[in-house]
DNA sequence: TATTGACTGTTAGAAAACTAACTGTTATAC
DNA sequence: GTATAACAGTTAGTTTTCTAACAGTCAATA
């Protein structure tokens, strides 16, 4: 017998990440956006103050540029947000959330609260807090 | 200071399992597939005796039935595998692959347990053990 | 200071997933 | 035994992501 070439972590991760996916934008599909818009305009609501260009979006949420272009464009069709270009440099563009998205702000949250209580719903304090510190180690080394 | 609304386990999971796409598309990326058509070509030549059928493959990888039509059509077209219909159940389609694609199999295996490898190459194996049983309890309850 | 290179964002076109509506087959219920 | 429901797969059209090529702006340097 040839030594068993499996890849449990990878084939958990992709299928925990795509079950979380679908949970998460069934939540607030009612609400017409999905969940990725979702942490989006959360977090640019969460750092307001900071002038948040595109760049910072694509690198935390790991897309590319070009799907950020998309993605604001959506919202700012719809009345989410306003895109300025900063008079210290006309290459970015800073990104404000209007009152209508902050409006679902809330709810959003409420909503990807329940999802992640699911997550850990069956764990112990203590697995939780060691499931944390592996998640952690692991994607700081990815 | 009203209680913390954070999702760091949803966040956590999202990003780890995004980057491992990246890093298993990108690894099998010269075979001119993507790291999902790899693991259902894998995934159907483990069965091969099992008269796999399209359903299966859906439930499997979570995707819809319209998702894995498109995919296998395209690797009908190429020429990794067939589909035929069974004598007993005119509905259904059985999947079979073909030899060019078993050629390429191992190969895929080999990506795949690299990006496997990195995943938990930090950790002891203890901590394997004890994320292992994490997430497969996680993931049976989502 | 003029050129070059790096940075930020956009466009165009492709890939991979989705939903909804559909065809045809098999199973169930009256 | 026929009508209805459930099932397996396909098609059409949409969404979200991607890559590659590009435009404009800023920084470095020679």
């Amino acid at each position: 017998m040839k030594p068993r070439k499996d890849t449990l972590y990878l084939d958990l991760f992709q299928i925990i990440g795509l079950k979380l996916k679908k949970k998460a934008d069934e939540s607030i599909k009612e609400l017409g956006l999905n969940a990725q818009q979702g942490k989006v305009l959360d977090y640019i609501h969460k750092n307001q103050d900071k002038d948040i260009i595109q760049r910072d979006l694509a690198d935390r949420f790991h897309l590319q540029g070009a799907s950020i272009t998309s993605m604001l464009q959506g919202l700012e069709k719809k009345g989410y947000i306003e895109r300025k270009i900063p008079a210290n440099n006309e290459r970015q563009k800073n990104i404000y959330v209007l009152p209508k998205a902050v409006e679902l702000i809330d709810a959003f949250n409420e909503s990807f609260q329940k999802v992640e209580d699911e997550i850990v719903q069956t764990l112990t304090e203590e697995e939780k807090q060691l499931l944390k510190g592996l998640l952690v180690k692991i994607n700081e080394r990815l």
